[in-house]
DNA sequence: CCTTGTCGTGCAAACGTTTGCATGCGAGAG
DNA sequence: CTCTCGCATGCAAACGTTTGCACGACAAGG
């Protein structure tokens, strides 16, 4: 099945040595073009294709970089994992993706699963402690996302301006009477989210609701919708679209429309058209957060490396049919 | 920041052999046990970890598979990549994910890039032609997913069954203007699909209507809806749940009542009781594609391995809200 | 007591690269 | 013409494992 051939017999062949061949894969410059051409033309004919392994085993880089993330089918992570992907590709390195089904120990686990084949990691909306993060940082390069921990490289999707934004036109609109469903208790997201929407409310001279869809998820949110109506709350902030989509489904189902007697406002843009009526909502730049993500990684580790890098990146908000 | 500890360090810290260590960690039966923990407690001690190239090198396996797929962000995947990545921890692999972005000539490169890191590849909805996976899975270890080339290992979700029990059902409630909504064009699944339909309506003596999302977004079915009303349909089969949910909004925006004025069934279950009213489909068992996939992997390649495996797995009708 | 077998361990040769150093060659400077 | 220098390439030593083979000790069988 799988055809072996070596640098050694790609050399035979056209009568250099293994070296020369090495350098016209790795360093092409070093050598006399027509002998790279030789080379390569070489390689081609007997299928010469280098060994990763080999390669890795003396440089130390694998090619492989790790992102490890709560739940594949959260939809925020997809796209996440197609630009992390996209970016490392340009450094030439493949990525590995790890499920931890939101759950602590097997995050761990994973982690050192991977830790030994990728040169560095990408955490995403991790749970684990601020104490174990950092000791995992000092192991191999590692950069967070959405996770802020002083001395460890991040990147963080913010959504204070957007949020900030989206309450006053609510207040502006007329409503007094606001609510905040929250998300994953120990997310630096939700804890962002929620500290937004105090502050800002209580500059406003309002009292924010607030409650809480325990996983995140839309089976938890259609639960927590009654309380929200019950609360008379005549909008609602969600911590993310899923929720938002859930209570919209609750409301529904308890006959309330959306926006005429509750507006709604997502996080996170996930799937804000296809909700009815399409979901106002805050859309993040997830294409620049991973592209940094990758590039601080590569960066990491390297000699003048900085160890606290933080970057931040604002959402914007997109009013659509769920809000007036 | 990597610290690095081999296994001659261990071995001189207990003043044994360095093949000892090694066996210590692949084949402790062949080990006196006492020996095993001596070794052990020194590895833990220095934090030792085996380096995976080191062994690959030498043993040519390396601890990983790659899942390519069209677009991780449909909600058919995201699951797929879970289950996939539970089974393979079974085997000790880590999982490669390539987004392909429905690109063939992109589907191509990733697997070339991927193929010298794994032991295996999962490739699952495949656009390349059959010659060419034929190639790819004469080089290593190879099976698909929802693609049926004859000679290579794969693994079939089939949904003929559950949508012929579908057509059925709303035959007898009395539907005769029966429309599906077909997907990307060259896929498994559409084909079959479509194939279904037809065979199906025709042997009840009824004529269908064939329509097209090109791509099997939410957006071309939202556009394609139109046609679908057009044409006078009272219930239509839609390729999968994106297009059945991008249906309905378009229904909807015309003034169309889900079930009243037309019922909608969806395929794959994926994103069902997030619509309303919540849809009926067709519900795929994931997590046995997915077992069954690299179980496969992992035999295939070995001696006495049949290279013309087959698995096809049947989905179940799940009525819901959107058929009466 | 010698043989044979088993068990636990050590030795050393791979695995396929990369890379610092050495070498030979031709060209330009003196 | 000799010296020096730079360029293109070869040589060989790593990188950290795994694994076939050999070796010694000890037990059991004759």
């Amino acid at each position: 099945m799988k055809s072996k051939s070596t640098i050694v017999q790609v050399a035979k062949r056209i009568g250099v040595a293994p070296s020369t061949v090495s350098r016209a894969f790795t360093d092409p410059g070093k050598l006399k073009p027509e002998t790279v051409q030789r080379v390569m033309d070489a390689a081609a004919e007997i299928g010469y294709v280098p060994n990763h392994h080999a390669r890795a085993l003396i440089t130390g880089r694998s090619g492989a970089i790790g992102l490890v993330l709560p739940d594949v089918a959260n939809p925020f992570f997809p796209p996440l994992i197609r630009y992390a992907q996209l970016a490392a590709e340009d450094y030439g390195l493949a990525v590995f993706v790890a499920d931890t089904a939101e759950d602590t120990k097997r995050e761990l686990q994973m982690i050192e699963r991977l830790s030994p084949q990728v040169e560095g990691l990408i955490i995403a909306s991790s749970r684990l402690s601020d104490r174990v993060l950092q000791t995992i940082a000092d192991r191999q390069p590692t950069v967070l996302i959405n996770r802020d921990v002083a001395g460890v490289p991040r990147v963080l999707i913010s959504t204070s301006k957007a949020l900030a934004e989206g309450l006053h036109h609510l207040v502006e609109t007329g409503h007094t009477r606001i609510a905040y469903v929250g998300g994953p208790a120990r997310s630096w997201s939700d804890a962002q989210r929620h500290g937004c929407v105090q502050s800002t409310l209580e500059n406003l001279g309002l009292e924010p609701y607030f409650f809480q869809a325990k996983s995140g998820n839309y089976a938890d949110a259609l639960e927590v919708s009654g309380e929200v109506e019950a609360a008379g709350a005549t909008a609602v902030i969600a911590f993310d679209d899923v929720v938002a989509h859930g209570l919209m489904s609750g409301f529904r189902a308890h006959g309330l429309r959306v926006p005429e007697d509750i507006n709604v406002l997502g996080c996170d843009d996930t799937l804000a058209i296809t909700t009815h009526p399409p979901l106002s909502s805050i859309s993040l730049d997830l294409a620049s957060a991973a592209r940094s993500a990758v590039t601080i990684l590569r960066s990491a580790g390297r000699p003048g490396a900085s160890t606290d890098q933080r970057f931040e990146l604002e959402g914007s908000l997109v009013l659509r049919g769920t809000t007036n």
